[in-house]
Order: C-alpha cells, then structure tokens, then sequence
DNA sequence: TAAAGAATGCAATGCAGTTGCATGCAAACA
DNA sequence: TGTTTGCATGCAACTGCATTGCATTCTTTA
C-alpha cells in the first residue's frame, strides 16, 4: 500500500490532499492513507504544507531537503485549478525580524494564477 | 456588541482567535463573536491570519493596511506562548516567481519564539 | 406607533483531522 | 514447523473549528 502511495506521489506535479490520496485509492481506507502519509512526512519523505484551503497538502521532498528553516522553498496556490506547487527555485529571502525573535519555521504561500491557468 | 469586540481587539498585542474572543465574552454567543468577526473582516477592519494551528486568528488592520500583495507584513508564531503577532515592520521581499505565475495574495508565516518567551 | 431591517442566540450540520480497538498479515524466533 | 511478536490495515467513533438555518429580539425609520 505504501508503496503504491510512494508511487502515486511521484507521479504528481502538485502536492496532494488526503481526499486526492482518496479519490485516486478508491478502494482503501481513508485512515490508512492518513496514516501512511503522516508515516512519510515522520520519515522525512514528505512535507506537509498548510496552504490556507482547509486542507493540509502533502507533497514529496526534494534530495536533500532537509525541510528546515534553511532549505524553505515557496509554495504557490492557484486559485482556478486549485492546485498547490512546490516552487523549490524561488528561495525565502531573509527576513528582519524584531530583536530576540528566534525563528524555527518559515511557511510562504503565494496564492495567485499557475502558469496552466493564465 | 460589536463595539465591546473593537475594543477588546484595540487592546490586544497579539491575534486572536475565536476561542480567545469567547473566553473573554463567555456572556455572548459563539456564534455572534463569529459573524462580528466576518463582518468587520468584509469591512476591511481586521485581516485574517491562517497560522497553521487549525484555528484562524484575526488582527486589527492598520492605518490604510489594504491588506493587499503591495502591502503585505509578516506574521509569527511563537510556539511557547502561542501567540500570533503581526510584524508590520517586516515587509515581504519581492520572490522571483517561475513564468507566467501571477500573484494575488501572499501569506508567510514564521514560528520560533518571539521576543517575550526567549 | 407600526413596519422593516439588522443583530443576536440556539440548534444543528459539515468537514478535516485524529484516536481506539480489533483484525489480519508477515517476518523473526525457538 | 509452529509460535510469537510487531506492524499494517480497516472500522467506528470522536474532536474541534467553521458555517448555516431559523426563530427571536432590538433598532431604526417612516
């Protein structure tokens, strides 16, 4: 099962929804698809992005990426298709933060038209 | 009611959410502290704030804050406190985006630990 | 004062995420 | 080879937040 989620990511331009995960495996279990990408994301397979539509998207890393402040790439959601994209070529800039500000995480979501959708 | 909120919104540092509004009006309804918040957001008196901890928080826009891309600020979470704070001061570089993507809204999130928890 | 419109409160719904428990499979071990 | 152990799967149920419908109350205005 895994593997064919394994599979199944790989073959994504776009990060994927559980309920993507769900309409694609029809026939297994909503939980197990759950569980199998929160396994992936312990794992480092993954990450999950959070891109504001209520629903958690999941997409599969790059080499190397460590999915940490210093490897963040930005996110962009396209408000026709629906579709969120990995952009791991556009880098988040360094921010000026306010004195004793101590980031961990940094989540950029641009939200706009896709290159598909103009 | 409504301006019993706005004050109580005046007074924060830091976003609310809907949970903070009911714990400090447990006389008022859920559900008109809920639409007293939309209503002010349609009005363009606060700005939404989707911070990834499941619950959306609501800060007061600033002088002429268009809450538009052109004038967009950082928002931080502090994972100790729990609390999220607008960062005005910190403005969002312009991001080199592939051909073709059109930008209408950008949302970036930072979490660590802000100035009062470190 | 009467009527119209807006604000409030209660109840209920929807949706996404999450957990508990039982079952089944498969590898490791005696 | 049979047993045990651990993990994956599936079902059911629960939680939390956001949202809507409907009835009631308040306010404004003619």
């Amino acid at each position: 099962m895994r593997l064919l989620v394994l599979d199944f990511l790989l073959k994504q331009q776009a990060a994927v929804s559980l309920n993507d995960l769900e309409a694609a495996f029809h026939r297994a279990d909503r939980i197990t698809l759950y569980r199998t990408l929160k396994t992936f994301e312990e794992k480092g397979l993954v990450h999950s992005i959070a891109d504001g539509t209520g629903s958690v998207k999941y997409a599969l890393c790059e080499e190397g990426c460590a999915c940490a402040p210093e490897d963040l790439h930005v996110h962009f959601h396209c408000n026709i298709c629906n579709e969120t994209y990995c952009l791991p070529k556009s880098r988040i800039p360094e921010i000026a933060l306010p004195e004793n500000f101590k980031t961990e995480e940094i989540s950029l979501i641009m939200k706009g038209t896709c290159a598909s959708c103009s």
